[in-house]
DNA sequence: CGAATAGTGTCTCTTAGACACTATGTC
DNA sequence: GACATAGTGTCTAAGAGACACTATTCG
């Protein structure tokens, strides 16, 4: 049997779905729309859209974030996974591929967003309830946390979360909310300091908290963690 | 506007392809296919085919697995990513997911292969080679290498290569060839024996290789490796 | 016996984690 | 001055890597 044969290929819908995080009010947090029609009107789904037809999977991604957040710029974007159940969406076969996004608190509250309703959620809300979110979108989304969870261990980006300068307290507050772990300043200060191209000084300095000045650093060349960051003790 | 609007969606052809390591003669190796017809005919493919009307994506892998392999235990199967580049295929718009397989060296050479020729080819002529994979399968070959290689540092599939009864030095021989490095005997077998969960004693011993007998080991329940394999010192 | 492979013990160096201490700002 | 946060030093325990040594088979 040859693997493809054109004229009777079943024929599928493609689509990207997101998955935006970011950490905002000591929260980890996801973009949501609320959904405008059936099925699951009103309730709460991962921004999408269809692939279009001349479009690469990565690009079809990118326009919807871009869509969704208004940025393009210091966003992290990567492909988590594909779904693709016969059932996940009542009316036809759909194949979504989920990416995950990585983004700063964004300073416009989710700019964009052709007239849907749209709102930064706790991600612990969404995933303490199990048909708070559309379709499948609820299993995308564990999906998607598990794998920043596992990301910030051994890769730097932590930074992603943060403004193009930080502290390293604010670093420190990115893993303890991800993670849900307290950890040692002192060790965690001189572990990211100490982790070749994690971070750089930039000389600035920042008071945002009252206390001594903190240095402010930028995000290194480094795309790997040596030694990595640890949450299992 | 409506994310999902069936009558007008762009259709696509949703396939999946299989990367299926194996280690056979010293040498890690994958199973490709000679393509029969256009386009790339005689060119060597990684196994795969379409999505059925009915299935989910991992079904529709492990169809495939069943048949190119004819085995169906004893076979990690994980999902590796998806690729939908708009010209990967000059015929029609195709995505295809790739699932990646690792496989202990099987006795049977690749039954069932519906009348294609099958190899099992190393994996470094292949990679060395630009040309000698068809589609952007080279490129499938590359990721699904590497999530091996990372895989083997932090979690026990390093057993998946092997099969059901093993010695230390067989386990070792893997990580050496998977990752091309030498790793010293003595301290490998320190670790493995010593990482709760990894290998478990079966009680037998096997005199393979012309000295003392090794005791022979099954693969234990830990599904993560703590403290992981280093293969960068 | 020697050759070959399996497995253990010991030493050193690095690093994680705990935590005392100093530094520099605001009030 | 008190207080808060930033940052450094020091100790201990655990693990990585190097490598000497013992154990058990075959020929």
């Amino acid at each position: 049997m040859d693997r493809y044969r054109p004229a009777e290929y079943p024929p599928f819908a493609v689509t990207v779905d997101l998955v935006i995080l970011t950490v905002r009010d000591d929260t980890m947090r996801v973009l949501v729309i609320e959904r405008a029609g059936p099925p699951f009107q009103g309730r709460w789904a991962l921004p999408g859209g269809f692939v279009r037809p001349d479009e690469d999977l990565r690009q079809a991604a990118t326009r919807e974030l871009v869509e969704e957040t208004g940025l393009t710029t210091d966003i992290h974007l990567e492909q988590l996974g594909s779904y693709g159940a016969p059932d996940r969406d009542p009316r036809m076969r759909v194949v979504t591929v989920a990416y995950l996004a990585l983004a700063a608190d964004l300073p416009s509250p989710v700019a964009g967003t052709d007239a849907s309703a749209a709102r930064w959620a706790p991600t612990a809300d969404l995933v303490a309830e199990p048909d708070a979110l559309a379709f499948d979108h609820r299993e995308i989304l564990n999906d998607g946390i598990e794998r920043a969870r596992a990301k910030l261990e051994y890769t730097p980006l932590a930074t992603a979360f943060c403004g193009p300068e930080f502290t390293v307290a604010e670093l420190r507050r990115i893993y303890e909310i991800v993670w849900d772990v307290r950890l040692d300043p002192r060790n965690f200060h001189r572990k990211v300091t100490g982790a070749p191209g994690f971070v750089e000084p930039t000389g600035r300095t920042s008071t945002r908290d009252g206390g001594r000045p903190a240095q402010l650093y930028r995000r290194g060349p480094a795309s790997l963690l040596h030694p990595p960051m640890l949450r299992m003790p």
